[in-house]
RNA sequence: GGGCCUAUAGCUCAGCUGGCUAGAGCGCCACGUUGACAUCGUGGAGGUCACUGGUUCGAGUCCAGUUAGGCCCACCA
């Protein structure tokens, strides 16, 4: 096939994707023994867009994925998407109330819920076609969805045996109320936010003492409504004789009792605090303490109720207010100074959280956490980077009870059932209305209103998707899991819970096999080029799709890779980009260069020995970096991996091997010639497989267009197609020393050639001297291509020079070059250069001589280390002489 | 308040268990190619490795402290 000169991604992107759809590729066999590896996704929002995020998270997955699956292993990579509950509700909601002008009331649980799932449909796929232009290797027959059908079995199933153990419990809690979507939002779905906010002193009238007040200082005024009394510290002196006496709640004509408490700080405010136990969660606490009522002030949508004396129906911003400037005019206010302080804020509404006391339901979790702390202990489990092991235990070790409950549509049902007298029933089955509860025999009479956190279906995702609560063959075969690649943000929400899940649900299997996934591989954040983290909201996010478009999705990823070090945020902007579409260019031209030297030629390239220095140098890395590639992917060291292979690819191939089997291969069909050519398919069959993770689209096809070349029947496509095995007959010793030579010799031609002049030319020819036979003879052995890469017309190793008047001078590492007569040199430049190399020369020779005279050194090293140290100190030593030698007589 | 992370060339970052004569990419300067590479190659300038102490024969690398920036957790009204 016809490569063009400039790789065109879309050329092909789509239509290779397709193939592998076709070809089933990414599906393990249905039977095998072989060994699994089984990723899961988390899986992104149905409302979602593809973020940069989830393109460097997908990245990394596929990378794993396929490698795994170039090994050999049934890789299976199970993709889905969670329903998302508040955040899918949410934008049903405003997209019907905008057409339509209704709410979801208005239209009913049943008719809304239709239009959620009408709206899924639509649109729910969208980022897992997103995922795939990426090139994710999922297997897409086993797509999965937290609110299908299976899954509302299996949550169910996990909710009665947690029922069952009595590890679920209904109870009256101060939740985060979202006022907006008229929620409770667990804790770990509150954010906090600093915000200006004031401080308030509030006179509280002292009864029965005309023209005493107690001040107190509050963030937020409007509660003092829900007052019920007010703290001092016990051994506050200024208000010891207040304790146990009594203010007048000012609107209301409360009498509250002063209480004194521990939890007060009287350095802060006026040291005495007033406690609304309905609004508050320390005043809760506080409030209990003190067996003080509790009233609430606010209905759920955040206007406040009937207990809001004159401030009835206003929300609750208005009644701050309305109630400052009231008790201004009552002049029991003392004053309102500025107070920073942190805000609670919904994530999803990003409203401000109430704390608000209604009925919610709770998993009990301090049991669960026990089972998921011992898995990192007893290394079932390993975080990567490990401090994150810290966080997930810092949280699991203080876990707090988890409320489980949402006042939603759009989500699992809670599978409980009440009697006539509110008497409860979980059930697996749904529960007929009007059938008789199993132990009172009383007729059961409505179904819980409320739905299950999404987390409560994605904490099964591990297992749910494989069929459990059945042992599926699936079940049996891929639980548990090897990689999970996530957001650090969602440790606690996602990560913690799934393995908690994985050993309270799947005691089926020993403890030892339970836990969901073997390495848990925390992502790096990506942030704006500022270090702002990227975010819709902040308008700062760069679309992967539209880099896709730009750059195609194997510049996409390889630029994520190579910019994501383990455990670093990666600050990205779309220059960035640059980078991988540079390397898939040079990828595709040199592909195109050893397509174009096969020709279609019948070739057996195995057959063909290697006869040159460069051919066994270039085998010897590709077996090198074959290997060291495969352990960095083994221990997920991604960034590594793929510097590992920029390098290889552009350094060692392209700047050198290519350019030393140019002379050899214009030698049309000599021995060396076709040598040359079987090297170059054999390092691009490699390179190829190796760069396949990475790269899938591009090296999928230049893989189709080498066994073209090379006159072959079709091959299996490369998604398919065995990971290399290092081979240990190409590792060379000797020939990797020796090119290094050949390198510097180069090296040094092109530098003196650099500074030296001819008319208005470059010298085009030049003399090499080398001081020892053995390197002569290496040297003189690869001459000519050291003459194609130094530009020049002849290059002549010699013992002596021919011509001993020519100017003569060396510059590094050993080798003196003399250029012609009559070539100006500029001397001033070429002085400079030798004195920076002796300066570098000497420092380098200090160092390996203080080394050698060190005890500590030569006690701890081995001798082949020490011995090597003394063969660089003396080439050192030849080499600061020689450049002294030639410095001196420059001048 | 507790915890974590980061500080290395103009920019973005490598530098693993201490041996470095401190690297890469981009940018910049010079030269060369334009028959693999709307490019590529070669050469070059540019760094007291945040600061202060310590451990060591030897510290960018380890320890303590300081400073600056970022993130997470936490009930200061």
């Amino acid at each position: 096939m016809e490569l063009a000169s400039r790789y065109e991604p879309h050329a092909f992107e789509a239509s290779i994707y397709q193939r592998w759809l076709e070809a089933d590729a990414f599906r393990p066999a249905d039977e095998s023994d072989a060994e699994r590896f089984v990723v899961m996704i988390p899986p992104p929002n149905v409302t979602g867009v593809l973020h940069m995020g989830h393109a460097l998270n997908g990245t990394l997955q596929d990378i794993v994925v396929r490698y795994q699956r170039m090994l050999g292993k049934d890789a299976l990579w199970v993709p889905g998407t969670d329903h998302a509950g508040i955040a899918t509700q949410a934008v049903v909601e405003k997209k019907l109330f905008e057409e339509t002008g209704q709410t979801r009331e208005d239209l009913g649980r049943e008719a809304f819920l239709a239009k959620v799932w009408e709206w899924k449909e639509k649109h729910g796929n969208q980022i897992l076609e997103q995922f795939r232009r990426l090139g994710a290797s999922c297997d897409w027959s086993r797509t999965r969805f937290t609110f299908e059908e299976h899954m509302s079995r299996a949550v169910r199933e996990a909710f009665v045996r947690l029922w069952e153990k009595g590890l679920i419990y209904r109870g009256a809690r101060l939740v985060n109320w979202d006022c907006v979507l008229q929620t409770a939002v667990s804790d770990d779905e509150v954010e906090m936010v600093s915000k200006k906010g004031i401080l308030a002193y509030l006179k509280y009238p002292v009864e029965g003492q005309p023209e005493r007040f107690l001040v107190v200082a509050t963030t937020r005024p409007e509660t003092m409504l829900g007052d019920t009394g007010v703290a001092v510290h016990p051994d506050d002196e200024r208000y010891r004789d207040l304790v146990g006496q009594r203010v007048l709640l000012p609107f209301v004509d409360r009498a509250i009792p002063i209480v004194a408490d521990d939890s007060v700080d009287a350095e802060f405010g006026t040291g005495a605090v007033k406690i609304t136990p309905g609004h508050d969660e320390n005043d809760y606490q506080r409030g209990q303490r003190h067996e003080l009522p509790l009233i609430t002030i606010l209905n759920p949508d955040g206007t406040l109720n009937e207990e809001g004396g004159p401030f009835r129906g206003l929300p609750r911003e208005q009644a701050r207010k309305q109630v400052l400037k009231q008790l201004e005019e009552l002049d029991l206010l003392e004053k309102v100074e500025d107070h920073p302080h942190n805000v609670p804020v919904s994530d999803r509404s990003k409203s401000i959280i109430e704390p608000l006391l209604s009925e919610q339901w709770f998993v009990r979790m301090e049991p669960l956490a026990q089972p998921a702390i011992r898995a990192v202990k007893d290394g079932s489990l390993t975080f990567r980077p490990e401090r994150w092991t810290k966080v997930y235990l810092d949280w699991l070790e203080n876990v707090h009870d988890w409320c489980i409950s949402r006042q939603l549509w759009w989500g699992h049902r809670i599978p409980v059932w009440y009697d006539e007298d509110g008497a409860p029933l979980a059930s697996r089955e749904d529960v007929e209305i009007g059938s008789l509860h199993p132990t009172t025999e009383k007729p059961i009479v409505r179904q819980d209103e409320d739905v299950l956190d999404t987390w409560a279906s994605s904490w099964l995702w591990p297992f749910a998707t494989l069929g459990w609560p059945d042992r599926t063959p699936d079940l049996e075969r891929f639980y548990p899991t090897q990689f999970l690649s996530t957001a650090s943000e969602i440790i606690y929400l996602w990560v913690a819970r799934m393995v908690m899940a994985g050993y309270e649900l799947l005691d089926h299997l020993p403890e030892s096999e339970r836990c969901p996934f073997q390495t848990c591989y925390i992502h790096a954040t990506v942030m704006d080029a500022k270090g702002k983290r990227m975010s819709k909201s902040a308008g700062n996010g760069i679309d992967p799709i539209d880099m896709i478009e730009q750059y195609g999705a194997d510049a996409v990823r390889y630029s994520l890779v190579l910019l994501t070090r383990e455990g670093q945020d990666v600050k990205l902007s779309e220059d960035r980009f640059e980078m991988g579409r540079r390397f898939t260019n040079k990828v595709w031209n040199a592909a195109r260069f050893v397509l174009g030297q096969l020709g279609g030629e019948r070739l057996d390239v195995r057959a063909e020995r290697p006869t040159e220095l460069e051919d066994r140098w270039i085998l010897a890395r590709l077996a090198t970096v074959t290997r060291t590639v495969g352990e960095q992917l083994d221990r997920y060291a991604f960034n590594d991996a793929a510097n590992e292979l920029y390098r290889f690819v552009w350094n060692d191939v392209c700047d050198w091997y290519l350019e030393l089997s140019k002379s050899r291969l214009a030698e049309a069909d000599g021995p060396s010639a076709r040598a040359a050519r079987g090297t170059l398919a054999e390092v691009l069959d490699s390179m190829l497989r190796l760069l396949h993770p990475f790269l899938p689209f591009q090296t999928e096809v230049l893989w189709e267009a080498l066994h073209e070349a090379l006159g072959r029947e079709r091959p299996a496509m490369l998604v398919r197609t065995p990971w290399p095995t290092p081979s240990a007959s190409f590792l060379d010793v000797d020939a990797e020393r020796d090119i290094e030579l050949l390198q510097a010799l180069v090296g040094a031609v092109r530098s003196i050639r650099a500074l030296t002049t001819i008319g208005d030319r470059k010298p085009l020819d030049a003399i090499v001297r080398v001081p020892g036979a053995a390197e002569r003879a290496i040297l003189e052995a690869t001459a000519e291509r050291a003459r194609a890469l130094a530009f020049l017309d002849t290059l002549t190793i010699a013992e002596a020079p021919e011509r001993p008047a020519a100017s003569a001078v060396g510059v590094a590492l050993g080798f003196e070059v003399f250029v012609p007569l009559g070539a100006d040199v500029d001397l001033g430049k070429l002085a400079e250069t030798l004195e920076r190399r002796v300066k570098k020369s000497k420092g380098g020779l200090r160092a390996v001589e203080g080394k050698l005279a060190n005890a500590g050194f030569l006690a701890g090293a081995s001798e082949d280390v020490v011995e090597g140290e003394r063969a660089r100190r003396d080439e050192l030593e030849r080499e600061v002489d020689l450049l002294e030698r030639n410095l001196a007589g420059l001048r």
